[in-house]
DNA sequence: TATATTTGTGACTGATAAGTCACAACAATG
DNA sequence: CATTGTTGTGACTTATCAGTCACAAATATA
């Protein structure tokens, strides 16, 4: 996590920084990602960098807990008591995350990106510690729906939470593997990734729902 | 492709050299791995590898190729036609999958680890190809299971074919997950991947059918 | 055996990038 | 204004590795 020196910086400075860096591993892996670009852009010296960071991964958790803190902000306000059923629960969570993305387009791009970090040999251990907590989250989910007798009984809650992990991930890849969204360029134009695309994501989003509501519900 | 100079190699000459890359590559990601390593094992000179292969990227596609043709040999068997539904099908490409794997466990780590490299650089762009072309395969299932009559047709065969594809590559990573299998580890002691672990295998892709048929299924 | 062709070699090049450190500039304090 | 502490600097160190090339060894051919 930052140093002091870091924290001490004013507001704009601080931001100068973050954002510099939010759009280079927004883009690169953490392995590609080089430092030594990002501050010749800033026209700030390699040193300082090290005066606000222990190294390249403390910066780089740096920048995970911040867009992580950003994005709570909108999908913790949705509670799964506020909806009938898991579904329902399920889409107000990428409603809330649309807003985030439209609102934070750099602390978007960093979260969407950061699966392509998922095998980086540096960011590994990181990596598989998040996913750990990630899926935990949804077996838990899981495991309460069919508790409450919404979800059938019959297949474990860790085969269901797994495959509702998944889930997540999938509707992101299938658009970006359809060419419907495009991050690489909309980083580029300074656009949110599901800029202009709402309908688009909604639409896949509720037809993912309708075919996997039937395997799960009681 | 290899040069003419490796296919002229002796048999054993080849498959030692093939057999210390297919491990160098089932260990680490694409830009990890170590050429400079490899021939410090194998005993021999670097440029004698700049006499097989072009470059690494080129050596990369040949063990490919090399690991996909040995497994054909196993799951090209496995016909469509010769199976009652496409769940039938489904887990039988597995059990013929798990005999590839026991009998050809280097082949099968390499296979195994290539996931690893989806977002590896250097061959990101090789490896979109190689998705693109096996998600069309799955999207071509899903069209034909719909036309016959034994998918649902309310759900466009885009979205059922995508969910097929993340199907499989989700039993291999709960199963990592979960810890049933350890590739690193059983590597290093030179077993399969799968090693012991059929029923523990099989018993997942049940489970996995057996929620996923309610969603497909008319 | 002499010549030509193919295969093997490993020191070297070039490029890249994270992290360091002695020093300079700046700011705060008394 | 002088002293002390904080922040900023960028050339330098260290390490890594893919790929090259002039030369050597081995093999085939005549």
């Amino acid at each position: 996590m930052p140093k002091q020196t870091f924290l001490n910086l004013k507001e704009y400075k601080k931001k100068l920084i973050t954002d510099a860096f939010l759009r280079e591993f927004s883009v690169k892996t953490f392995d590609e990602a080089s430092l030594t670009d990002v501050v010749k852009s800033l026209g700030i010296a390699k040193g300082s960098i090290y005066q606000y960071f222990d190294n390249k991964l403390d910066l780089f958790m740096y920048l995970i807990q911040e867009c992580t803190t950003v994005k709570m902000k909108y999908v913790g306000l949705v509670k799964r008591q506020n909806y009938s059923d898991y579904w329902m629960f399920f889409k107000a969570l990428y409603e809330h995350g649309f807003q985030f993305d439209n609102e934070n387009p750099l602390h978007s791009h960093f979260l969407h990106n950061l699966v392509n970090n998922l095998n980086s040999p540096s960011v590994k251990d990181l990596y598989d510690e998040m996913m750990k907590q990630t899926i935990s989250a949804f077996e838990e989910m899981a495991k309460n729906e069919i508790k409450s007798g919404h979800f059938r009984d019959d297949i474990s809650y860790k085969t269901m939470g797994f495959i509702l992990y998944k889930m997540g991930i999938a509707i992101q890849e299938q658009l970006e593997f359809s060419g419907v969204i495009n991050p690489k360029e909309s980083i580029q134009k300074k656009r949110p990734v599901y800029y202009d695309k709402k309908e688009t994501l909604i639409q896949l989003i509720e037809e993912h729902i309708q075919l996997l509501r039937l395997a799960f519900d009681k």
